[in-house]
DNA sequence: GGACGAAGCGGACTTGAGTCCGCTTAGTAC
DNA sequence: GTACTAAGCGGACTCAAGTCCGCTTCGTCC
């Protein structure tokens, strides 16, 4: 996120969306502009407004690129994900490939632990919209399903990867906060329910 | 220590403070008010402002019982809540006591998928608020550690149980509704779960 | 009964999300 | 270049959540 220029959206291929030059000019400066305003005064106090004065555009346009505040949040989200995702896809073991299964397993719950916190803010005020159903977000069920099918675990692999992630969403990870269980009892927790849906191990 | 003459309602920690009767009246009118509002026309359509006007008192009061939005909606669940409990609690087996723990534990994930689906506007409009930490919902977990540990589960059943339950949230189950998932493959794979943390069985 | 303080009340007011629609501009066809 | 059109733009407007504060009522004490 230190990085002085934004990651822009990549143009998948085949898809046929093109967006004009202005609206494009818009949305980078947009998302620039809610960026900053995120790092000065914190998710919560960031208006819609202000994000468009800062951008120097109308409200409107705002509202048009993004649909909803909560959409906003989820397009910044996105670009923080795709720097995740890549450390998964390409960077050094356990995290990235090249480890044994199980290993790359415990590196991903700890690290989309630590993550997960770490945009907390973020992730709260994008909502449902944020924690799921984002593009970028459902690569995380994904790859741990690839995950546990490596690891010989049999049946609905793809309800038990989602079960799996489930106990790591922002809001479950908040009110164990609050009740006074820390990362690392949390991060134990997990484990053993990775353990036991491979079973063994 | 005279058990005669109580004078002072001393605001003791946070338990029960008594209302005062037109206090008690007012809150007993919006639930109702509100109740019947969400029956006539849906939990979307319904504002602060025809919960206040429809049970006869100013909006500043609703707000004053019930806190927000999330909150009158967390109260309304509540009532819900404690008749499902009751059930738990005292209802014919396999859901009430009688059965076979692990019966019990089958009957539960399956009650609790249904009862989540039946009310799922109102735990959405209830938000984060409503899914967890209202205080007829932490019972959910406390039932399911209970049943774990009958079942010989060993380690942090607390943990084990918080992320058993946390995949019959609301928001995960609309997103899996919606990719196409029904609800007897969800309740499937949620019982695949268990088994798994529960081992063997 | 009367006095009194705290709890409760109400509704005008503020704030911010999201909509609407007439105006502007990028991209294209000629 | 000019003409055309669909996409994009902006900011006034609407609507509902949540706040504020002067007024009212309850419950209690004498």
């Amino acid at each position: 996120m230190s990085d002085s220029h934004v990651l822009l959206p990549l143009p998948l291929a085949g898809e046929p969306v093109s967006e004009r030059s202005d609206a494009a000019r818009n949305r980078a400066a947009l998302l620039c502009a809610a960026q900053s305003l995120v790092a000065e005064s914190g998710v919560e106090s960031v208006t819609m407004d202000d994000v468009a004065t800062r951008a120097g555009v109308g409200k409107g346009t705002v509202f048009r690129r993004f649909g909803s505040r909560a959409g906003l949040m989820v397009a910044l989200l996105d670009q923080n994900e795709r720097l995740w995702q890549a450390q998964v896809i390409s960077g050094p073991p356990p995290l990235g490939p090249g480890a044994p299964a199980w290993e790359r397993l415990e590196a991903f719950g700890r690290s989309r632990l630590e993550t997960t916190i770490m945009h907390g803010d973020l992730l709260r005020a994008a909502g449902a919209a944020g924690s799921r159903s984002s593009p970028a977000l459902s690569f995380v069920v994904q790859h741990v399903q690839h995950l546990l099918v490596q690891l010989g675990v049999t049946g609905d692999v793809r309800l038990l990867a989602t079960a799996l992630m489930a106990p790591l969403e922002i809001g479950l990870l908040d009110e164990m906060r609050t009740k006074g269980i820390d990362t690392e009892r949390i991060l134990h927790g997990w484990l053993d329910l990775a353990r036991r849906i491979v079973g063994g191990c």
